[in-house]
DNA sequence: TACTACATCTCGCAT
DNA sequence: ATGCGAGGTGTAGTA
């Protein structure tokens, strides 16, 4: 596509607010939270309309470069190819894409007011948790869920039959030495505020890494064995469906 | 775009491992790692010549739905709609649109062997350190940087005048709980390691959160303002020359 | 493959 | 605004 009028379709796009994608040969280099530059390649780039910006590489996961809403963009037309700049000024961030050809361009204004439902997240283990609390032990009475305090929060939060109190750190997959030191961070604090010796500390997920758990021992914590709710729902339902697969 | 011209292009372009775009009106379901599911709205459709594929609403910066390489992708029409299925059989993961429209079509096999150069990370910050042990103070001798050991790796591991073992922890901005436990980690272990008594746990940060701080006075260790290298280049450098924005 | 920690992480929630 | 933790986190590096 010719870089003119190229020029001509972003501009009208950019002032109607449309979702705008292209492929193109760009070099590319940012600044702001670190210091980056890529090389002469094709890429695919998208202005979203409220003026997030990707630039996507033709294999791997993520946006090589990007900018997040807020800043702005201007095209400039040189003799031999386009600059594309993009600055927010309130993060001090900018990218620079010298554009040397555009080889298709679309752009339409989208509609979406719809939201994301999500279900089997570590809320909804807690929750599962605080519903059924003999997935901890039978001697397990839950007192509240997801309480924020000030030093952090606490996933399940409760106490045994002898009145002892009980944190648990919830994990969706593997708890590491992270998840055991948050643990161990929740309990110092609830001994220090409350002024008791004996605090429990558990942790629920499906697997423990083996230096987590020595740790965890080392402390006098446990680990308890939950699989996260909701996992592989529809996968097994289908599994007959998806046999063509 | 007539559903019927789309299957046909897709078929087309997926055959030819081209990187494919279209925007769309569908509703999604996600399942696999958590079920997930959005209602009826319009969205950008990619799918990249790896098989990665993304799914980005008009707004806001991370896709609403991705898949990782490794899948297969069908799409079968229907007599109203075209179901587009992606199913990882490897990750048990499985992706579902309904495709009520579709809008544009664009695809392109496109051709990039950059890689992205980075710097200002915590890996170079580590580095400037160890360049220049003075920013932590004049008494220290910087050993090594980056060391793996089996219980995790050290930013920046030496010693001072006395000979007391000294750990740093970096982080390129605020440190926060996280970064104190850390460190306290790393600490133990050379204290379990070396037998000894005293090891110096410093943090490298342009800024500590407050409960952050007071953790680390409450263990004894300490902090050291250093700003992260390579902030703001291209910004301090364009200043003026971007004074339109 | 599993584990560890960084990321231009992003995002939401609570203070 | 800042702090804090989760994320369908992803990704790289190492054992």
């Amino acid at each position: 596509m010719d870089l003119r009028e190229f020029e001509y379709k972003f501009e009208e796009s950019a002032n109607k607010k449309e979702f705008i994608v292209f492929f193109c040969k760009c070099k590319i280099v940012y600044s702001g939270r670190a210091e980056a530059s890529l090389g002469k390649g094709d890429r695919l780039v998208g202005v979203k309309q409220d003026g997030t910006i990707f630039v996507h590489q033709p294999e791997g996961g993520n946006p090589i470069n990007y900018m997040k809403a807020g800043g702005c963009v201007e095209i400039i037309k040189q003799e031999y190819d386009i600059l594309f700049k993009a600055y927010n000024s309130s993060t001090k961030e900018y990218l620079e894409l010298e554009i040397s050809r555009v080889y298709s361009f679309m752009s339409r204004k989208l509609d979406d007011g719809q939201k994301q439902l999500l279900a089997g997240t570590e809320a909804d283990m807690s929750d599962m948790i605080k519903q059924n609390p003999v997935l901890i032990s039978k001697n397990f009475k839950p007192l509240s869920r997801e309480e924020h305090t000030k030093f952090g929060f606490i996933d399940v939060f409760g106490h045994d039959n002898n009145g002892t109190l009980v944190i648990i750190e919830c994990k969706r997959y593997t708890a590491g030495l992270d998840a055991v030191q948050q643990l161990r961070r929740y309990v110092e604090k609830i001994k220090e505020l409350r002024g008791v010796k004996n605090v429990s500390g558990i942790i629920a997920s499906p697997k423990i890494a083996p230096n987590a758990e020595e740790m965890l021992k080392k402390w006098g914590f446990s680990w308890k064995l939950v699989n996260s709710p909701m996992r592989l729902v529809r996968h097994n339902k289908n599994q007959k469906n998806l046999s063509n697969y």
